[in-house]
DNA sequence: AAGCAATAG
DNA sequence: GGTTCTATTGCTT
């Protein structure tokens, strides 16, 4: 994620609090570690440079925009932290498949796993090799259009895509084939290598005597599902036989957004009110910017004790009355402080606040995120605690539904994954490794006969995608004065419902009086108090600041040109997407090909992204097992449906 | 629905 | 195996 050319060749480290979270290669190869400790990695590399990445807003950002032009490409995109991307490439491959000649020899992009040569193999694994020239297109689309290098992995599932896109590392990518899935999962050194296999996970299955991948392999199953219970059994038995026939589910938005703070110690409640309006103030401009509005809210702490070193998490959460909920959509400005007096009630249900404690982390969590109906009211009429960014785009609610666009000939067949795995180097100090994972039918139409080693017929691809990390440059606007909590009891008396005077008595005094304004004395609506409109402005500019700033750079290490040579907001991007895609669509019957084809390219490729994912949408339903608990299960679908607009927000750049 | 555990980057 | 700051899923009550 940093693009500063200077900083690129110099040893570079991000930091959040005293750790290393993540460091660019030159500081690797001066022995620096992820999660090492700032004081040994200052001692292994003198000259390191760290940069504070405890803001993680940019990369945030910065990761959504990766998994929005994957999904521009191809619907089918999982999330897998803010820096993979797993995409389901079976349909695309197919469509291709369909419309080149046979006579076409094939190839693969990139390197192939276990072989020096592959093009003998290519035609043995036409899908595969399709997904490899697919990977290497979203690869080059990321590395033009955001500037950001990686690595990917294509394979038939999501686990060997993963796995496999690390082999070449850095900005590569490889394909593995079938007959190598044997291979790549004997190689690894211990089942904790095992995707899905966790700290808790390999311990249990050490105590049973198993420590390598084979080990796994040739355990009984019946012994297992004594230990795990039959469906984690059988998943753990598949993983290590490389077999995964988990989908590639579209993540869509985020089901919640939280902010946390670490610390040595924070013992009085007048530390944690001052903590927890900090968190809120972030939390709620964040969840603002979403326009969706939250049902429940969540408080985490961390205890610490003497004893027992850390304790694990405590939470305890509650439903959001409408009425807060909507004056955090609307950007009203006192939504923050109702939401601290209802956070304060969640901390004294877990903190004794007459006794002593010792808390090491807060946590605040917006949940249960409902998409807004487009109607009235809405928020363009507050102005006043947050400025938007996004203006109310292009609602588009048309076309929700035409659902037979993409390529009729496709039928179930088994998907093939690709994956890719990437690592970035981005702006100011930061480096971070993206992964984009992809999934593409293996075996045609014809139903696979060959038993690769015991791979199920399914497949699937996947590629790796990494997100930039930026610096952040400004902090958040604090709205009080910490000296100035002092308790003023004679007016509680008048307080608005929903406020509880003991936490009023510790609110500063600006906010104490704007509770006892008459706007909030009816708790309607209210007018526009914009007491704190500039702190999202701030934001801004800051950010724009930086993106035209010399320091900045959208351009990464690869690219020759020095500075900003990679067109960044000009989408205008005039390259490839037509051809290839147009194969991979059709157009709804409405639409004029002669038209369509004048359209800018990135216009393009944008309306035929709409266009599929229609497809995808009605049909994830029937790829998901049915039969369980029925609430969790269409919760995906069912979000896709309503929260068509707010998903606008996070996939559809302006 | 609430709270926690496990996994992941 | 825990450190940071998230985010998701599944288990249990």
């Amino acid at each position: 994620m940093i693009r500063n050319p200077k900083l690129r060749n110099v040893p570079l480290g991000i930091q959040q609090k005293y750790i290393i979270v993540t460091c660019n290669y030159v500081a690797r190869d001066l022995g620096v570690t992820k999660m090492m400790s700032v004081t040994d990695a200052k001692e292994k590399c003198p000259q390191l440079v760290l940069v504070k990445g405890e803001d993680l807003t940019h990369y945030r950002e910065m990761s959504y925009k990766v998994t929005e032009l994957l999904m521009s490409y191809c619907p089918s995109v999982e999330r897998l932290g803010f820096d993979e991307n797993f995409v389901d490439v079976t349909e695309m491959v197919e469509g291709r498949l369909t419309h080149t000649p046979q006579s076409d020899g094939y190839s693969f992009e990139g390197h192939v796993y276990n072989r020096v040569s592959a093009d003998a193999e290519a035609s043995d694994h036409p899908r595969l090799a399709l997904g490899s020239h697919i990977a290497a297109e979203l690869r080059a689309a990321i590395s033009s259009k955001l500037g950001l290098t990686g690595c990917a992995g294509v394979a038939t599932n999501k686990l060997l895509a993963k796995l496999v896109s690390g082999s070449f590392k850095p900005n590569q990518q490889t394909t593995l084939l079938p007959e190598d899935v044997s291979d790549i999962m004997g190689r690894l050194s211990g089942l904790r290598k095992v995707p899905g296999v966790g700290h808790q996970t390999s311990k249990r299955l050490q105590a049973l005597g198993l420590v390598s991948v084979q080990d796994l392999q040739l355990f009984p199953l019946a012994d297992l599902v004594t230990e795990f219970g039959g469906s984690s059994a059988q998943r753990l038995k598949n993983l290590a036989l490389g077999i995964d026939d988990s989908p590639v589910t579209p993540t869509g938005a985020p089901q919640s957004l939280s902010d946390e703070d670490s610390f040595k110690k924070m013992s009085s409640t007048k530390e944690v009110l001052q903590k927890i309006q900090d968190l809120l103030s972030s939390l709620v401009e964040r969840m603002y910017k979403d326009g969706r509005q939250p049902q429940t809210f969540r408080l985490t702490i961390r205890r610490y004790s003497a004893t027992n070193k850390w304790f694990s998490r405590e939470s305890r959460q509650c439903p959001i009355p409408n009425h807060i909920g909507q004056k955090i959509t609307s950007g009203s400005s006192d939504a923050p402080v109702q939401l601290v007096t209802l956070a304060m009630k969640l901390f004294h249900k877990m903190v004794d606040s007459s006794a002593a404690f010792h808390l090491t982390l807060i946590s605040v969590c917006f949940t249960n995120l409902q998409a807004r109906g487009a109607a009235a009211g809405g928020k363009g009429s507050i102005t006043s605690f947050f400025t938007h960014s996004t203006s109310p785009r292009k609602t588009q609610s048309a076309s929700q539904n035409q659902d037979d666009f993409c390529p009729s000939g496709i039928s179930p067949f088994m998907d093939h994954r690709f994956g890719c795995d990437m690592e970035h180097s981005s702006t100011e100090g930061m480096t971070a490794q993206d992964t984009l994972q992809m999934t593409i039918p293996a075996e045609s139409p014809p139903r696979a006969k060959r038993a690769l080693h015991g791979l199920p017929t399914k497949q699937s691809a996947v590629v790796p995608v990494a997100a930039p990390q930026l610096q952040k440059a400004a902090c958040s606007t604090a709205r009080s004065d910490p000296n100035e909590t002092n308790k003023t009891p004679k007016l509680t008396c008048r307080l608005p419902p929903n406020v509880d005077p003991e936490v009023f008595g510790l609110l500063p005094e600006e906010i104490q009086k704007e509770l006892l304004s008459p706007a909030y004395a009816n708790s309607l609506p209210g007018p526009p108090t914009h007491t704190d409109s500039h702190s999202l402005k701030d934001r801004k500019e800051t950010v724009s600041d930086l993106d035209s700033s010399d320091k900045i750079i959208t351009v990464n290490q690869q690219w020759p040109p020095g500075p900003r040579a990679a067109p960044r907001e000009t989408v205008t991007e005039e390259g490839r997407p037509p051809s290839p895609r147009s194969s991979d669509c059709r157009f709804p019957v409405d639409v004029d090909p002669e038209v369509f084809s004048q359209l800018p390219p990135d216009v393009q490729r944008e309306l035929m992204s709409e266009w599929k994912q229609q497809k995808p949408i009605l049909k994830t339903p029937s790829s998901r097992k049915q039969g369980r608990s029925s609430v969790t299960k269409d919760r995906k679908a069912a979000a896709k449906g309503s929260q068509a607009n707010s998903l606008l927000k996070y996939f559809k750049p302006n």
